[in-house]
DNA sequence: TTCTTTTTTTCGGAGCCCGAAATAAAGGCT
DNA sequence: AGCCTTTATTTCGGGCTCCGAAAAAAAGAA
């Protein structure tokens, strides 16, 4: 059963909800923050003064005086950068990212390491990542806010609670506790976090009247990832994070994927798939750990070139995401989708054939009104919505508690 | 941007969770209200006070004096049988079921008609379910409460926003705005809901610790519908009903749907594809309208008495299935089925390969813990969670509002 | 300088929830 | 039978929170 809403919980939602429409990023005035909530001026005045004093909220700079209206001016205001930093930390496949964050989402420092995640033992694994954001935190300038909070993402499966990596293409070792690690380590909340699912974080934020209630997001690299928006939130399993979509069965009995099953979408439309497949070699060939960027751009080069194994290769995968896409959308309706990774970077090669897979199936009747954004490179969404999801995570279970005034209140008695 | 919690809001909030708390059917005191929702015994008494005040609550009969305890024995609370009466419609191919049921949710009345719903034409079909309610109506006895709520519920495709009929197998008629019709002539609101759905309702309220947070309802019967409970709610596309289960695509390019399209789930686990099958048609023959329950029963009792054609026909049906729900479990992690409708009585013949598919899936790691609920009649379910979504939509929407208490005061002054 | 206009803050009022105390309704004990 | 103990429910005072109205502030316009 849902649990009874306090009367305090009113206070902390509302001031939820002014920091949330600070952080939309358009410096609005208390009138403004009053007309989008519903609230009452007095209302905002009474939260917005109480997170300035707090040291949240910052009046913004005086910016232009371009159009002057009568009356007195708005005051705009924005967020503290020195409220508090984040640590976001990316680790893909032989790559290790750490990113510092100020309150604001302004990246203040970023490092980027190259570990053999393959071969290093669990241990090491996890010692490098934590050297690392050592390292980092060392560095920060003075001026930084307290570490709050930390993002770890990761290619691959985690845990509902997102405490663990629980299966990953970038490392032999399996449910490998990073949160706990890090958490013992440097006393600062974390979550484990899956990349795709940071992706459409990075996305809602980016462009919120694209990307609203319900959209998919698609990792197109060496494997498949998914990232699943329903109604507005993240959607993960009861166990893990969910949303296998590469594990979606496209062909019965078909192709050998990676994870030891036949059939799957990844074992055609993944990169090892496609490198398979315009090599000539059989469905049931072992595919191999890891295909390199210049590789994988002249095959898409080859397949634009003319008739060969390599369009044929994009093409399948091509037929194998169309059917994907076709049954999402007869389980969701058509909805929003964004394409990232190297593997757009080939979508010219394959579109024609992902389109027609769409069309026979039952996403077909909202024909041409599906729109796919391409973004070429991941690595920056999966940075900023590693730091967007733990400054929302600030925003909403920290400072949305008004602690200062019921301790003011206390000192006064 | 979610909109600002106002002060109001609060107690309507708290209201439908009282209410919530004693839908639940245990019959509960105060103090087990209190416990239950984490409020105090103080607002908890006033709140309760004001819905018995208003005819929403009663006090249940004492019951058994069984247990003695010490202490001032605890007040059973129930819902108010005559607060309202809500009408679910539920339209099926050839049938047609009016029911009236009374807050509490206890069946008051029931009319089954059936007319010929394929040959109707689409005023007639209108006309047909508006008679057929008002005959309800009248019937009704006078000790019922005020019909606050109907629920139409139909096989088929209906629009996000709960006001028509898209498409239905039942009727060639498409975009049918049954919910304008009932509203116009009845002057009570009205929500078109699709029938897997309203069983998803039904299921949640009858076992609330099987069917939780997330979890699917698989009809079979001539066609294949889903319902899709996903974090508690049901998930609706941003156009339709969605959750088309039917029509994601088994093998592309394969048996001819019903749909037009081909290799849809529905072409080789519906009836009519069973029946194609078991008949030695070809897999692109023109599905027939519908199957009678007795064909049904007598092809999954052949199937049961040794090979041949029937079983075949069921074992193909049980690994489309089977394939579609590891898809399924890719996406969601795997959570509870519950299988409906006639076809559950072959669910022994396919069974098996059914599981075999789900085996070679994403799905499959989970194995052996994947069960499974059957259900043989649908109808029950559709009719009891047609009420229930009425009464869910009366508890919190209007019985929620404290309207009285503002006016009482408005009195005083 | 003195209006207007618009934004922001201040102030009183009302609603809601909570904890503590009071009241109610049993059974237990002598 | 009468008082004690236990548990449930109601009453009461206090503290927050929100709101609307009025006041104050900060401009441009006249």
């Amino acid at each position: 059963m849902t649990v009874g809403v306090r009367h305090d919980d009113l206070r902390k939602r509302n001031r939820a909800m002014v920091i949330a429409a600070v952080r939309r990023g358009t410096q609005p005035s208390r009138t403004e923050i009053a007309n989008a909530t519903g609230l009452s001026h007095s209302t905002i005045s009474t939260i917005s003064s109480d997170l300035m004093e707090e040291g949240i909220l910052a009046l913004a700079k005086p910016a232009e005086p371009g159009v002057l209206k009568r009356g007195r001016p708005q005051v705009a205001l924005d967020l503290n950068p020195q409220a508090a930093t984040v640590v976001s930390i990316v680790l893909s496949l032989n790559t290790l990212s750490v990113t510092l964050n100020d309150y604001n989402g302004a990246a203040i420092l970023q490092d980027l390491s190259r570990p053999p995640t393959l071969t290093l033992s669990r241990q090491a694994l996890v010692g490098t990542v934590i050297d690392a954001v050592a390292l980092a935190l060392e560095r920060r300038p003075a001026s930084s806010g307290p570490v709050l909070r930390m993002t770890f993402t990761v290619q691959g499966i985690t845990d509902s609670g997102a405490r663990r990596l629980l299966w990953s293409p970038i490392t032999p070792h399996s449910d490998v506790a990073f949160a706990d690690a890090l958490e013992a380590r440097f006393d600062v909340p974390v979550t484990v976090e899956n990349d795709c699912n940071m992706i459409s974080v990075a996305l809602r934020a980016r462009a919120p009247e694209r990307y609203q209630d319900n959209f998919f997001t698609i990792l197109l690299s060496n494997g498949i990832g998914m990232g699943l928006m329903l109604r507005g939130s993240l959607f993960t399993g009861a166990h893990s994070s969910a949303g296998e979509f590469g594990h979606m069965n496209h062909l019965p009995d078909g192709a050998l994927c990676r994870c030891g099953r036949r059939g799957c979408i990844e074992a055609y439309a993944g990169n090892y798939a496609i490198y398979r497949h315009a090599r000539g070699e059989s469905e049931q060939a072992q595919p191999v750990a890891d295909i390199d960027d210049a590789t994988m751009v002249a095959m898409a080069a080859a397949a634009r070139r003319g008739p060969g194994p390599e369009r044929e290769a994009f093409q399948r995968a091509g037929e194998a995401i169309g059917y994907g896409l076709g049954s999402l959308f007869a389980l969701f309706d058509p909805a929003p989708v964004a394409i990232v990774g190297l593997g757009t970077s080939a979508f010219d090669v394959f579109e024609p054939t992902m389109r027609e897979a769409i069309a026979r199936t039952a996403g077909g009747q909202h024909g041409t009104a599906i729109s796919f954004d391409l973004e070429l490179d991941e690595m920056p969404l999966i940075r900023e919505g590693s730091a967007r999801h733990a400054l929302n995570v600030i925003d909403t279970q920290i400072f949305a508690n008004s602690v200062s005034a019921g301790a003011t209140r206390k000192e006064v008695v």
